[in-house]
DNA sequence: GACGCGCCTTGACCCAGATCAAATGACAGA
DNA sequence: TCTGTCATTTGATCTGGGTCAAGGCGCGTC
């Protein structure tokens, strides 16, 4: 079930130059070649449960994950959104502090995680790159918790568009020019664990921003945007000239 | 205002085994001392704007500052508490992302920003504790996710003075044994600011804490816990046993 | 083609926390 | 001692989003 192994020459690798590895030289990638594996979950597969023993970090290659923390009465915020390039689990720390989930079916590159330290003391570009991710990741989680603490239902559903359209245009190549698009990873579910509302509240803002023509939906996944400023607007962030990337 | 430069040897700085200097050998030490310089700022003044071109990167020494992020309308959400031994900056951006408040009188160590990354590109060490801090603030940030949104105004402010007290605890190395006592280094204005509150339903939770018994208050800064697990109780948080550090 | 099963939407009502407003303290200065 | 300022508390009221409860809609199965 997890092991249809395909496996990649790190050359290939359509994160080869996003994640984790993407400073290492040729010799570099060749020793982390050695010890990585890949490893497929299903869509709602649980990757790593909070508090269990973690024995490989590793990189997101295709699909989504999400990273969410549960309190003792099933209250659940989601803290993180994996995307492919993202990195999972923490050099130096025994134990998994959140549940990881696929929520689309998911490919990850491996890495055990006592050689992948190891090598990491050895390699500074792989600790560098680390450290560049984890603050971006950073930077992410802060403007996350002015939308938790600060933004309405309203902007909060706005805000999330925007990170995933601006995320999913880092990553697509080719601007399909024309009308922006965005596919939602996420059931209304989810969505609201992500943005602390409950699902009820989703659905009514998504319902009232098609309403108002902010946004247009066709089935229940897919969203085009008509004008991008406009959503920046209802999303109450700084207008930074909508800038993608 | 922000020059009566003291000068500290490293070998005696109260951050030495915390800050981004911690694994530093005593030459690597050396190199850094060569580069240090210090400033203080007083309560309520601005170490840096969002946005402002940012010429150094630093620790703070002695004092309390915040990281805090404002939308265009005034609403206002606190990203960071920095206490001593924190580091300020992110070593490869141009410009400043929060503004960086002095809270109280604070004392900063700080460095040029271009030397201080030249050094680092040397100097794994530095690199490697500043990873270590960042992951750790990433938590610290992920938790205060979960706080902001899914926990009531009531757990809110237990989680605030538990996470307070654990801080102070880590600090201060004698336990005055006898009753756990709270310093707040924040107006009620900025715990709402912290907490995703209005300064009002911040007062009112501090005050049913109080009339409860989860908490006594001498003044209004000066926090007594009576009994810590009922707080965490209160805090909502997994029970782990309330081990402070 | 009708049944069941996940999802999602919509409606009706309620309540925690926001908002607006006033009162209380705690100081510092005159 | 009085007075102004600023932080904090407390009260009264309002409201955005939560809660509870029906439906609707696609879709796979028999």
């Amino acid at each position: 079930m997890q092991d249809h192994s395909v496996h990649l020459q790190c050359s290939d690798c359509p994160i080869r130059h996003r994640a984790v590895c993407a400073r290492c030289e040729t010799d570099e990638l060749s020793e982390l070649e050695q010890i990585k594996y890949y490893r497929s979950f299903q869509a709602g597969q649980t990757v790593i449960w909070s508090g269990d023993r973690m024995e490989f970090v590793g990189s997101v290659v295709t699909g989504i994950a999400t990273l969410t923390q549960t309190m003792e009465d099933g209250r659940r915020q989601m803290v993180g959104l994996l995307l492919p390039s993202d990195f999972v689990g923490r050099p130096g720390r025994m134990t998994a502090a959140y549940d990881v989930t696929a929520t689309t079916d998911l490919v990850m590159c491996c890495f055990r995680k006592k050689p992948f330290e190891d090598l990491m003391a050895t390699t500074p570009h792989i600790a560098q790159r680390l450290l560049e991710m984890t603050l971006d990741e950073l930077d992410a989680a802060r403007e996350w918790m002015l939308l938790l603490g600060r933004k309405t239902a309203r902007e909060k559903i706005a805000s999330m568009i925007t990170i995933i359209a601006r995320r999913e245009a880092s990553l697509q190549s080719a601007k399909p020019n024309g009308m922006l698009t965005v596919d939602l990873p996420l059931s209304r579910e989810e969505m609201a664990d992500y943005l602390g509302l409950t699902l009820e509240t989703v659905s009514r803002q998504i319902s009232a921003l098609k309403k108002d023509g902010v946004i247009s939906l066709e089935g229940n996944r897919h969203i085009s945007i008509p004008d991008l400023d406009r959503l920046l607007e209802e999303a109450g962030d700084d207008s930074d000239g909508g800038m993608l990337v």
